[in-house]
DNA sequence: CCTCGATCAAGTCGGCCTTGTTCATCTCGA
DNA sequence: TCGAGATGAACAAGGCCGACTTGATCGAGG
């Protein structure tokens, strides 16, 4: 499922009277404001969904797949994402 | 932050034109729709943010951190996420 | 057309995941 | 606005799953 597919389901439960151009605002904006959430408060709790929270990853060591030669993986950043429990019984 | 904190920056991209209320349905709307696709295709995917995917998980042997008795964890699914590029690099 | 993400290779170690209680926090009805 | 109900985080220890590395290429979205 891609973003337009998306889109379109969010505009069918919002009803007709929700133009599907207003539907993409409205999520274009809700994924920004996630962003800067997660910028902000280094977590986002919805409720019911889940949890996205900012990871700090450690340095490590690593392999370049292409020439099997070892490298350094700097430590770094990423989006860790917990499922609820709601979330999870229903898949 | 959480989800009313969420709704409110919603609420402010989408301008006061757009009142709280139905950026609080847009924000349900979406989460739901996310659900939905997660259950028909088992993946959605957001380019620019991420990519939702349902995960099998394997059998495998755990331990019970009480008692520390060995104990037997059955398959079950999850929801992993990947973040995108773009939200790497914003974080 | 240009950007963005998935994919593939192989090897490895970081961290996820288990149970169950306790506590903090959020949601929602009145 | 406040209380009641509900949801999730944290905590323990340890095993093994899988995310992660490069970089070119393909597909698709904007």
């Amino acid at each position: 499922m891609n973003k337009a597919d998306l889109i379109e389901e969010v505009q069918k439960q919002l009803g007709t009277e929700c133009s599907k151009a207003h539907a993409e605002r409205a999520v274009n904006a809700l994924i920004a404001s996630i962003q800067r959430g997660l910028k902000k408060d280094k977590e986002v709790q919805i409720v019911g969904f889940g949890t996205f929270a900012v990871k700090n990853r450690k340095a490590r060591m690593g392999r370049n797949p292409q020439t099997n030669e070892p490298i350094q993986i700097k430590a770094s950043r990423t989006v860790g994402f917990r499922p609820g429990t709601t979330l999870k019984d229903s898949v």
